[in-house]
DNA sequence: TATCATATTTAGGCAAGGCTAAAAAAATAA
DNA sequence: TTATTTTTTTAGCCTTGCCTAAATATGATA
């Protein structure tokens, strides 16, 4: 059984790891723990005597199959409790992640496989992002940054890649959610800008928006 | 916010007085949490001077209202989550207690909210325990012991005491659940033992089963 | 009342996970 | 290549909860 604070260093490194594709600095952990970096080398130095971290000193960090495994499992539970408090408690998309924080920390692999069950064996949570399955794979889609979109392609709204409250509630003043039709109408190339049109409304969004909503164009 | 080590006390402390009605003696609460009495005095202590329980050297603890008000939102989520792990995920009333032990420390005042509302606002958890309400009021039933029936007495059986797994297996080989009638057909002085009717089922049990199974008369 | 047993507290330590400051390695600049 | 900056690790300390052993208060007994 493995503590909360290493679960959350897994889960961590995972996400760092697939980011950075390679290895995990120090200080990149640190960064996202919000922890210090010296923390940070106690900790990983202990995950590597667990065999669940390949750790070498002024090297960097990486899963092992093992410690792996594990993160997906943590990253399958949280996205799990997520979508039952947006589906079946009505919770909204931008309020669930804190409180999936916790709920992904609970240990019961029966919970887990009989609430996968529950909300209908989900593959992506409210965010679009995929949900390991108990052998930790996922379901890949051909998704890209809208802000890839040349004018007049469209493609469909299938996640987010920031998660922010801010960033989702932007997005629901917009009437944009996961399924929703994006078309291109206009892109600036000076700033990388553009025209979007959403259901019957067309409106201006900026570069930095259209690099966090990904798209399913097909 | 307390921690999950000062819930699990408070949770204890409230359940002794009322077992005990009166002052918690540091030793019962040690035996409770299965823990060392000096760890109890350290944390007795703590508590004190965070205003949650009164606590004299020597004299004994008791939860004031503050203390009172966290363990019984406690307890509830621990309830409440039983109901969602029997009513809604199916598992067997003698599997839920541990994970519930986990569940109960979620903290988000909302999400109990909300969880409540889709349980549609259980009086009663899995075992016939009561749910506190959000302020702490939980409703009063005119329960008592099978062991205090007369011969041919009847009564519905609306909770356990003890709710371990096997007495739990026991109840449900007998097919004795919430809400089975059960009528006393003949009762042994020298031992307490009695002889039951259930459904079209007749059979011994010993006083110790009839002293853990509430029922309820009239 | 003096003595003995039991309950409780205090003292001193340990492991987990943090932190700061100092040392050492690695990377970059000159 | 040498000097400087940045990254990482080490050393030493803190808090939370827990433990054991020793001290002390309380309560029962003689
Ligand atoms: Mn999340
Ligand atoms: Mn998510
Ligand atoms: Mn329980
Ligand atoms: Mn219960």
């Amino acid at each position: 059984m493995n503590s909360l604070a290493e679960e959350n260093y897994l889960k961590a490194i995972y996400h760092l790891q697939r980011e950075l594709n390679g290895d995990v600095s120090t200080n990149a952990i640190a960064d996202r723990m919000e922890t210090k970096p010296s923390s940070v080398t106690d900790m990983v130095q202990k995950l590597g005597e667990k065999g669940l971290v390949s750790y070498k000193r002024y090297k960097g960090t990486t899963l092992t199959d093992q410690g792996q495994k594990i993160a997906a499992n943590v990253i399958r539970k949280h996205r799990l409790w997520e979508v039952f408090l947006v589906e079946k408690l009505k919770f909204h998309w931008d309020q669930v992640h804190d409180i999936a924080e916790q709920l992904e920390h609970v240990h019961s692999e029966e919970l887990i496989s009989r609430l996968d069950n529950f909300l209908g064996n989900p593959d992506f949570d409210p965010h679009g992002d995929p949900i390991p399955d108990k052998h930790g794979k996922m379901k890949r889609t051909e998704k890209k940054l809208l802000s890839e979109l040349q004018k007049n392609q469209q493609g469909v709204c299938v996640g987010v890649k920031e998660s922010s409250g801010e960033f989702l509630q932007y997005l629901d003043k917009k009437q944009i959610s996961i399924g929703t039709k994006i078309r291109v109408l206009g892109k600036e190339f000076f700033d990388g800008s553009m025209v979007i049109l959403v259901g019957k409304d067309q409106f201006f969004i900026s570069k930095k928006i259209a690099e966090n909503l990904y798209v399913q164009t097909s």
